[in-house]
DNA sequence: TCATTAAGTGCTT
DNA sequence: AAGCACTTAATGA
């Protein structure tokens, strides 16, 4: 059973930026140790100084930061073909932690061939730069989320954009798809309570728009859900058209 | 882990 | 002043 653990990461940087067969050859070239993760793992934590960036190869990670008397605030949520830690290339400690949503497969890449890399190849380091930016209009985005939409909003704004994510890597086949967060875990990410979570959760449900049970997301109305998430899907510089 | 209730806080209108 | 969105605390499946 051979795995290409480049592959998903290659089939992203393709939506928005043009690879010649050089530079994935100059990518899929790096050493890469895979390594299998539990749910619950700390891939990296705050004040780290790591020597390899994290490609996910299968699975969901988290990056989150602990606020105040340990409440936990999740930043992001990072699918197969995603680097979390690609910031640790270049700046050098952890400002947050990074872990195991539900089991992975990791794959870790030294930070000394990955520079040179990015140093022998300006349309790597493009790529990557592209890749960056597009995660901080994610952080753009969750910024809205949390601080100006209500609960009902956030939750729905959390799921389309984690479904149009893996869709647009093909990992959603129609509307139903793992993600391993339980209601504590989706809470820690909109921002509320979790009993404030329970009750949007239902609120959804009970409106048809979907299911979140045992791992598992399923969309019932995805357009009703674009419509209560206040959705554009702009942000997310995935339209190769655009 | 998820669901529900009671009682309260503090914005927004 | 009233209503609403949300919280904390507690309880039970």
């Amino acid at each position: 059973m051979t795995i290409d653990p480049f592959a998903p990461l290659l089939k992203r940087l393709r939506l928005t930026s043009d690879l010649s067969p050089e530079v994935e050859q100059s990518i899929r070239r790096l050493p890469i140790t895979i390594r299998r993760m539990e749910g619950g793992q700390t891939i990296v934590a705050t004040g780290d100084r790591p020597a390899v960036c994290c490609l996910i190869v299968d699975g969901f990670v988290q990056r989150s930061k602990i606020v105040g008397e340990g409440s936990r605030q999740i930043l992001a949520f990072h699918q197969p073909g995603d680097i979390p830690d690609l910031q640790s290339l270049y700046l050098h400690v952890l400002d947050h932690e990074v872990t195991t949503l539900g089991d992975c497969t990791l794959g870790f890449v030294p930070h000394d061939p990955l520079r040179a890399v990015v140093r022998n190849n300006p349309d790597v380091a493009e790529a990557l730069w592209r890749d960056t930016l597009i995660d901080a209009a994610l952080f753009r985005e969750w910024i809205c989320n949390v601080g100006r939409r209500e609960a009902a909003s956030r939750l729905a704004h959390l799921v389309v954009e984690v479904y149009e994510r893996l869709a647009a890597v093909g990992r959603v086949t129609g509307l139903s798809f793992k993600f391993p967060a339980t209601q504590v875990v989706l809470a820690e990410a909109i921002g509320t309570s979790t009993v404030h979570l329970n009750r949007v959760l239902q609120e959804l449900r009970t409106k048809g728009l979907l299911e979140i049970e045992r791992g598992a997301i399923t969309i019932f109305d995805l357009e009703g859900l674009r419509h209560a998430a206040d959705f554009d899907p702009l942000y997310l510089h995935l339209d190769p058209a655009l």
